[in-house]
DNA sequence: TCGTGTGAAGAATTTCACAGCA
DNA sequence: TGCTGTGAAATTCTTCACACGA
């Protein structure tokens, strides 16, 4: 993980379909991995490429050109032998998997440092995710401005996602609160949540969860990074840290 | 994914070491998961509490008490027959396995919306990620100063490496600048970057980089709603989004 | 008896390698 | 010839199930 840090452990489902273009049927890796093709597709996108092949696609991100081809099998065929994939469709394809072919209207709950540190982020709104309310526990804070938007008590939470199309959540509370909160937007109507709060959210069906822990991923970079310059075993190239 | 969350592609690796405590043996999932396990441990440290079982632990975190023993077993037989896991033992060992048992000197570069953000966020450092100095390339941004520390030109990114011990790097620059950026961080002697840039480092090798793209964390969210809501297949539920 | 550690089985994912279309 | 799509093989990761220590 990612992630990265990213998270949702694994767990049993049921439910086993079939055909190939099935997405229940999307390896959890292979998802990860659509987001970077977007990302560079896109970019493509803008230079005018016409068309790109799995195997310079996969070079672009470090990638096996046959894991490239596997990952965009998943949703049917939409390559053309001798050619390679055409940017434009390629990039439609991904967007409609993704569900960046659409906006996403997106609430902000909770304007502490990280809060503000993600409204403030640009790099939401360009991927189709629209912050469109934000929303915050501390009467100290409900009612300041961000943006043009005004900060509402979490109270306001069912009405507002009614009235405004709410579909996301973007959780950046203080850990105890986090399942708490995650119940209330839930049970206001919205659909997915992405938490930061560094905690397994502990919610009720219908709820999508994934979740971010920034110290995670540090936490990984020192792992990697002692496993580089310590290796545990005896007959090694012994650098040295520090 | 996690995180993204997080990122970094698989890659070949040669060098195949034996030993089961080895940890380059360590499967790249796991060690997300002990992130999540010193995070559980911490608070059960914080109450109090003696020991726990594998699956006791498993059933907090979502995780089948197999893996949970797996995954504790990669360095070294840590258990007690019986009794389960001593959480002041496996806290030092999670600990020392991830290198939280010691504090890491972090420069943050990029002091935009999101270096901000990340600067103000506490959970860095409560996890023994110092953030000791500032970095930015806009004239306009360095000299001004954040909680105690001021902001430095990348170009003395070299001296203060060597001056304050930086070993880690947190980058939160435009995406058009970060590999440049990279290469300097590695020139300067950091170990260790977590880029936030929405793309793929090209570095000169001795250089760890774990990503997060907070983008594709919402991508995979709207995967996750999109395909619990719309099922791909026909005989299926039918729920309505919207 | 409770609960770890761990081979072996099973499942999931990635890589290989090649038939076939443009 | 260039490049996809895809079965089959290889590899990696997870779960099972049980011997054994406390």
């Amino acid at each position: 993980m990612k992630g990265t840090v990213t998270e949702e452990p694994m767990n049993k489902d049921r439910t086993k379909a079939s055909s190939s273009l099935d997405s229940s049927a999307t390896p959890k890796a292979t998802i990860g991995r659509l987001s970077l093709y977007l990302r560079h597709i896109e970019n493509l996108f803008q230079s005018g490429q016409e068309t790109i092949s799995s195997n310079k696609l996969g070079e672009a991100l470090d990638i096996s050109d046959a894991q490239v081809r596997k990952d965009l099998g998943y949703f049917g065929p939409i390559g053309h032998p001798g050619v390679g994939y055409k940017i434009s469709q390629l990039r439609e394809k991904l967007r409609a998997v993704l569900g960046t072919n659409r906006d996403w209207n997106v609430a902000l709950i909770g304007l502490g440092n990280l809060g503000r540190a993600l409204f403030g982020y640009g790099g939401f709104q360009k991927r189709g995710f629209l912050i469109t309310a934000l929303f915050d526990q501390d009467p100290a804070i409900v009612g300041t401005t961000h943006g043009n938007l005004m900060v509402h008590s979490i109270s306001e939470l069912s009405s507002l996602t009614r009235e405004l199309g709410l579909q996301l959540a973007i959780l950046a509370v203080p850990t105890h609160a986090a399942s708490e909160v995650a119940a209330r937007v839930q049970a206001a109507g919205i659909v997915g949540v992405l938490n930061f709060a560094p905690t397994r959210l502990t919610v009720p069906r219908d709820l999508s969860v994934v979740s971010v822990d920034l110290g995670s991923e540090l936490e990984r970079l020192a792992f990697e990074v002692n496993r580089r310059l310590i290796p545990s075993d005896d007959d090694s190239p012994v650098p040295t840290i520090d």
